[in-house]
DNA sequence: TGCGCTACGTA
DNA sequence: CGTACGTAGCGCAG
């Protein structure tokens, strides 16, 4: 098949989605995209198959009547597409049923299976390399109906095949229209569940509508899109600076690189007095043990306490400390993944599998603070990085009303009146605070522990009933509604096992209702970036990064400050938490704080 | 080649 | 202290 998208006409949408008789304004409108094709369209019992490039097809959609967008994945939607125009509204049928199902699976199938009341299917998500190069799988693929005998989504239809198998444009436009009523019908079946979901328990007054959770779920999901396609702007020659500190020059080729890897090896392995694979954790062990340290492992953490003990030591601390940077953040690491435009790009998920974190590949999320003086803005640009304060504890004010810790969220320091309460200094307040939520079992806070019981029972008991919950194998849902499966996953298990599904759930729920008030969050930024020069470059659990124009700093400030208030409000209506962000405008990551 | 283990970076 | 994640090198099984 050949391409003509050289020769085709402007698009030309139907006139029902344009003037908005069909599709009102925030009216479910589903999509679903044929790369360089077209777009199937369906909204109100209507659907539409509409040629052209899908980015300018959504634009004038957009333009014309701002719809909630359906899709089944922003990723699978727009993912590789740029629209050159701000999607304001979505329903990601995959981010919604992860919230409303837990689990990993988000596959269509699954997606479909759950909306229609139907057993999850079996195969699990698919990937489509596998699918290439066997030949018959196109064969079971082509005119398959989209639903079996049972009304589950056939597997061709659920991973796509259906919709780039070699048939006529016009069938596969035909396709993409009718997966995308599809799509609207699932949507409709999500928010019917989505709206029943019980009160959050323990908070009748002023908990966030899990409807409104479904909806920063699915910008999220829209916003993990762009923050893959739009990249983290690095300056490579800082990055090459950084990492030469620490390794040496570049390697020329791939002798000159083992011959620089032994150079670096060969000081630290002499201070052990012998031939040994620092690499090899087994040999450095007996190589320690053979200077006199009995220590069971050799991590880090371990072995700083006796650094001061033997030269070896010490110079293998500093040998681990910059392989980290030759081997994962190193010459390789920057060829991988920053582009020519200086843009460091990985691909982002707006949700974990656990408590629902955002997390991104390409060391997007665990880059070392030493690298962070690389990440800088751009001619014209600033960084505006903004992070919630304290904000696990103050989170777990607002999801279990304990009114003293509640009172105490309205000091910006929220650990000192905890202090006071636990009449301990602030450092044991921390402390104590942490080991509570995180259900520590070694004995530092023990004492504070006790008498964080007397002073904020509530939270206490709210903590307690998660861990319980998981320690049972029953399953919990998060504040804004995300289910945490604990059922299934404690199904097998000795005591050590249960204990460890106890300190998940009582850790998760705190975590899982952060990582929702981040999203509502950082949502509620975007919405107000829509149109500006500014972009959210980096979403790191507590903290965003934003790249603007110099010019409009001020405003990125307040848009920062006021989202927060907003969706505090929101989110936590009636409460009395108070949130605080700390927001910087700098030129380079490293400045801020 | 795939997987578990060890180790370590971030929150 | 604890949870979560992603990445890399090694040894071992297949």
């Amino acid at each position: 098949m050949t391409d003509d998208a050289g020769v085709s006409p402007a698009p030309v949408l139907p006139a029902e989605v344009l003037d908005g008789a069909t599709a009102a304004p925030g009216a479910p409108l589903a999509v679903v995209v044929l790369p360089g094709r077209g777009v199937g369209l369906a909204a109100g019992g209507r659907r539409w198959s509409v040629p052209g490039p899908p980015a300018d097809l959504l634009a004038a959609v957009e333009r014309a009547v701002r719809p909630r967008w359906v899709w089944w994945s922003a990723h699978a939607a727009v993912g590789g597409l740029v629209p050159g125009v701000h999607l304001a509204r979505c329903h990601d049928l995959a981010a919604v049923h992860r919230l409303l199902h837990g689990g990993v699976r988000d596959d269509a199938a699954a997606v479909w299976a759950a909306a229609a009341g139907l057993p999850e299917p079996a195969g699990g998500r698919r990937r489509a390399e596998a699918l290439h190069g066997t030949g018959l799988l196109d064969l079971d693929g082509t005119g398959e109906a989209p639903l079996d005998a049972q009304g589950q989504l056939s597997p061709a239809w659920s991973d796509g095949r259906v919709l780039d198998d070699g048939a006529p444009p016009g069938e596969q436009l035909a396709r993409a229209a009718e997966f995308a009523a599809l799509a609207l019908r699932a949507a409709q079946a999500q928010a019917r569940a989505v709206a029943a979901l019980p009160e959050h328990r323990g908070t009748p007054v002023g908990a966030p509508l899990p409807v409104q959770t479904a909806q920063a779920e699915s910008a999220a999901a829209l916003l993990a899109v762009e923050l893959e396609a739009v990249g983290l702007p690095l300056d490579r020659r800082t990055a090459e600076g950084i990492v030469g500190a620490a390794v040496g020059p570049r390697p020329r080729d791939a002798a000159d690189e083992v011959r620089l890897r032994a150079a670096r090896d060969a000081p630290v392995t002499a201070e052990f007095g012998g031939p040994l694979d620092l690499r090899n954790p087994a040999q450095v062990l007996h190589a320690l043990r053979g200077l006199g340290f009995d220590v069971p492992d050799t991590r880090a953490w371990r072995l700083e306490r006796l650094a001061g003990a033997h030269p070896a030591v010490a110079a293998l601390l500093r040998w681990r400390k910059a392989e980290r940077l030759a081997t994962t953040y190193g010459y390789g690491w920057l060829d991988r993944h920053v582009a020519g435009d200086g843009r460091l790009r990985g691909a982002w998920s707006s949700a974990d599998a656990a408590a629902g974190r955002m997390t991104a590949q390409a060391g997007l999320h665990n880059l070392p603070a030493e690298l962070r003086p690389a990440v800088a803005a751009e001619d014209g640009h600033v960084l505006v990085r903004a992070d919630l304060g304290q904000v696990e504890p103050r989170v777990l004010a607002a999801v279990s009303r304990d009114a003293g810790l509640v009172a105490a969220t309205t000091d910006d320091d929220l650990y000192a009146p905890v202090a006071a309460a636990l009449a301990a200094d602030r450092a044991t307040a921390k402390i104590a605070v942490l080991a509570a939520m995180y259900g520590q079992t070694s004995g530092a806070a023990g004492e504070a522990l006790r008498r964080m019981e007397e002073a904020y029972p509530t939270a206490l008991a709210h903590l307690r009933a998660a861990e319980a919950a998981g320690r049972e194998g029953r399953d919990v849902r998060t504040y804004g509604g995300r289910l945490l499966r604990l059922a299934d996953a404690a199904a097998s298990g000795a005591d050590a096992a249960f204990a460890a599904r106890g300190r998940f759930a009582r850790n998760a729920v705190v975590q899982g209702a952060a990582a929702e008030l981040f999203k509502a969050w950082a949502a509620t930024v975007r919405a107000g970036l829509a149109g500006t020069g500014g972009r959210i470059v980096l979403c790191l659990h507590d903290e965003l990064l934003l790249h603007v124009p110099t010019a409009d700093a001020g405003a990125a400030v307040d848009l920062l400050h006021g989202a927060l208030a907003q969706t505090a409000h929101r989110w936590a209506a009636g409460s009395g938490v108070r949130f605080v962000a700390e927001v910087a405008v700098v030129q380079r990551w490293s400045q801020a704080k």
